[in-house]
DNA sequence: ATTATTATTTAGACAAACTTAAATAATTTC
DNA sequence: GAAATTATTTAAGTTTGTCTAAATAATAAT
């Protein structure tokens, strides 16, 4: 099946908002994709007649599993490239999803699988995601909550589910990256904000925005 | 200016056609982008606008300075993108073509001058063709003809001037890569086929075709 | 200098991926 | 459970880059 890169990058929106199995709505579509809802459902069209999705009228979209297998690949492509931007060529983390949206697209098994082979068979992305292999399958990552709902007090930084640069930045000013060690220190029940500790660094207060897009797991 | 791929493949495919100073035709143009004389003429209205390209009626089309700044981005990250797919991913020469021509279409300086850096700015790609910098100036090569009006007895091949698979995969079979030094036996009228010998290789006998489309120095 | 051939352009149409505006369905709210 | 609100779809139109067929210009042949 050839897909256009605009019919990829629905697929690949949809696997991200599906999360399991709830069904993906007409707008959340369109906002993920900066698109509009109608657009949305027009594509939704194309993409059930070439079975990617499962979509009845009013009813939301679901990958089917050829769909899931396509997004399966988008991704792979994906994290490889932002993998080789910062490893080779020493982009930072909040560069590399862009130029990544672009060079997810030449589709070559090859050129895949030898980018992989070249950075080592990485398994997770410089965002603490994980890389499905060349059949899709991908480590189940460690058990890991966000910030904001981990229990324990002493936290190791596991992966951070905003992609957006703005985010990346604040972490980078605050000396935050994948596999930081962090204290929580107090909770404030005011604004859920939460007060922590990084090693051989003031201690900051961070919002619960901030918090629940920081992933973490006991140390 | 932000131009699509297919702009982009406009360009560079004038730019390649160009070759000095002739004006390209409208049919020239079709042919190399496999695409329809008519279309050509519609794609060359929307570059005039542009500003990219100069272009009348019926008298050809050639490259406005501008547009010649343009070609030789495009060209720049192809030959790039080329270089990394050969160094470092260990593709063979007359694979990267294919994967290149995609590849040049992500648009981001910091990109190519990273890669650039990583390749170790290289001025010649796997075809012996060069690179051009970031100012769009590349070395001028060193004087070069094609073997079939090589007069000199011993030379050395420079460059592939057919990014064919199938004349790469010929000259990968009689073992003749880039650097290779070869010597002319023999010149035979009839056909003007050549008789050649490389070092610890038995003779061999190459059509004008061939000739014609391998470079050459003399030693 | 006509005529034939070839090259190029125009006209009209189409598919993909969008958009806005209007219509309809689903969900909340009171 | 009717009314209001929100979500989704449909209808109609746009842009980009194609195409085929027909018209016209340029060039070559006689
Ligand atoms: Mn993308
Ligand atoms: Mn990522
Ligand atoms: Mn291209
Ligand atoms: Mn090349």
């Amino acid at each position: 099946m050839n897909l256009s890169v605009a019919e990829e990058n629905y697929i690949k929106a949809i696997y991200k908002l599906q999360e399991g199995e709830q069904a993906v709505t007409t707008n959340a579509l369109a906002y993920e994709l900066e698109t509009k809802p109608a657009s949305v459902t027009d594509m939704a069209k194309k993409l059930k007649e070439k079975k990617l999705i499962s979509y009845e009228k009013y009813q939301g979209i679901t990958l089917s599993p050829e769909g899931r297998k396509t997004a399966l690949q988008v991704v792979r492509r994906h994290r490889l490239w932002e993998c080789f931007l910062v490893d080779k060529l020493s982009f930072s983390w909040e560069e590399v999803h862009e130029l990544a949206e672009e060079l997810e697209h030449v589709r070559s098994e090859k050129l895949i699988s030898r980018l992989s082979d070249f950075l080592g068979n990485p398994v997770i992305d410089p965002h603490g995601d994980p890389i499905p292999d060349a059949n899709g399958r991908m480590t189940k990552p460690r058990p890991q909550t966000s910030l904001d709902q981990a229990n324990a007090k002493r936290l190791v930084v596991t992966a951070v589910s905003d992609q957006s640069s703005a985010l990346l930045a604040f972490l980078n000013a605050k000396s935050i990256k994948l596999g930081t060690q962090l204290e929580i220190i107090a909770h404030y029940e005011f604004d859920n904000s939460i007060e922590i500790k990084v090693k051989n660094q003031p201690a900051i207060t961070i919002s619960e925005q901030v918090a629940k897009n920081i992933m973490v797991r006991p140390l």
